[in-house]
DNA sequence: TCTGGGGTCCTAGGACCC
DNA sequence: TCTGGGGTCCTAGGACCC
């Protein structure tokens, strides 16, 4: 463990020493994840900086960056051409997502073991409550500081923020990286939230930060502050909710680790090396999005009944078009065909397709099964089509012989016109 | 230098029903 | 002849998060 870093250090001491008052919440945030993974996994790479993202020659973008990278001034969501240049010499990788799941749930399995309160909100956050006396009567410091070390075993580290709620613990996470553990003792979190800019909370981006600026309001203290009928011009009917986080007042519930949140939607897009202007090329590229959102969906046994799809046009503008179907379905041969048609209802020659999105949403399946003369529907009311069965044998077929051993023709035409334009 | 990919949640308007 | 209003569903778009 690195410092401890804490708003008021006598505060501190006697929430070390004497009881902790109230909720403890902690959010556990892994360092520069992914590319700390691949440091573990490649010793080569350590100490030296690491990207993990797109291709540069590409329209790729920074996920993540190794701390060793980031003096550089590279940081996430950058375009990789603009971190290439900064950093020439940087090791590049797009990654490995199986892995970092692996090594997530067992980040996940040491915090469900210190308490069963845990909220994942990502594949490198959780939140977990060790209020005193909720599981155990033990010093929630004690507790992070157990949690830590025991993360650094597993090769990676963590940085820790603790406070009353959610909001506190979140903001306090951020503050000392990597390796730190920041501790706002019950009482004192007003005083730590009042002189942050409003940016600090999560909830609040670029166009409410721009909103609360017009109105004269640029930190924490100011919004909590503020006349809340005014605030309901930026945050509407959150506008209390807003206010009573940024007083560090919130009452955060951490929900146990067995009840994970439900899926909302399933959906894959694709960010094309050069736009696409031919048609079919689109249909293509629709059709082999379908087939990866299908099996994505036939593996968690989810169906679904909104098509959504989305497109990104050259100029930078985007459309999103849906359409809600009679039944959920699992099949791309029952959904790619409607992804289609809702491409008909736009599509105009000439236009620049830079990027194409497919998701299924609206899994409810409570409407049970209905018989309709037009849609098959088995037996959990979910319409599939005859094509549902060649879908799902080629998944296995590539399952044992790799993701090129089979696919339909016009998959095998977008790819062609990927790779020809990629070039 | 030119901006990914995976999501969640909210709002607002129109259609439609009563 | 005039023309309300609440509720719900559907759709499109936007803000925000990691």
């Amino acid at each position: 463990m690195k410092g401890e870093q804490t708003y008021d250090s006598e505060a501190f001491a006697s929430a070390l020493f004497g009881a902790w008052r109230g909720p403890a919440i902690g959010l556990l945030d892994l360092d520069a994840f992914f590319a700390s993974v691949e440091q573990l996994d490649h010793p080569e790479w350590r100490g030296k900086p690491v990207i993990v993202g797109g291709s540069p020659e590409e329209r790729g973008v920074v996920s993540t960056a190794s701390y060793e990278a980031r003096p550089y001034g590279v940081h996430s969501a950058m375009p990789s051409a603009q971190a290439k240049r900064l950093c020439p010499h940087a090791i590049w990788t797009r990654g490995h997502f199986d892995r970092y799941r692996e090594m997530s749930s067992k980040v996940m399995a040491i915090l469900s073991d210190e308490t069963p309160f845990v909220d994942q909100v990502s594949i490198d956050e959780a939140f977990f409550d060790i209020s005193p006396g909720r599981y155990s009567a033990e010093s929630p410091v004690e507790i992070c500081r157990r949690i830590s070390r025991r993360v650094s075993e597993l090769g990676v580290t963590c940085s820790i923020g603790l406070g009353c709620n959610k909001t506190v613990a979140k903001i306090a996470s951020e503050r000392d990286k990597p390796r730190g553990l920041t501790v706002i003792v019950p009482g004192t979190e007003e005083g730590f939230l009042a002189p942050l800019p409003v940016r600090a909370m999560s909830g609040i981006g670029k166009s409410a930060e721009a909103s609360l600026a017009r109105i004269g309001i640029h930190t924490l203290g100011q919004l909590a502050r503020a006349d809340v009928r005014i605030l309901r011009q930026v945050f509407g009917v959150n506008a209390e909710m807003m206010q009573l986080r940024a007083a560090g007042k919130e009452h955060s519930s951490v929900t146990p680790i067995d009840a994970p949140d439900e899926v909302k939607s399933v959906s894959n897009e694709r960010t094309f090396g050069e736009d696409l202007t031919d048609r079919a090329d689109v249909n293509a590229a629709i059709a082999l999005l379908g087939e990866s959102v299908g099996r994505r969906l036939r593996k968690r046994g989810l169906a679904g009944r909104t098509v959504t799809l989305k497109l990104k046009f050259s100029y930078g503008k985007g459309r999103t078009i849906q359409r809600k179907l009679p039944h959920p379905t699992d099949d791309e041969n029952v959904f790619v065909p409607v992804a289609i048609e809702l491409l008909d209802s736009i599509w105009t020659p000439g236009m620049h397709i830079r990027l194409a999105g497919l998701g299924l949403s609206d899994f409810d399946l409570s409407g049970g099964v209905q018989t309709d003369l037009f849609c098959p529907v088995d037996e959990r009311g979910v319409q599939t089509s005859d094509r549902r069965e060649l879908s799902v044998t080629m998944e296995k077929v590539r399952e044992k012989f790799g993701r090129d051993a089979v696919g339909f023709g016009r998959a095998a035409r977008f790819h062609d016109a990927v790779v020809r334009r990629d070039k």
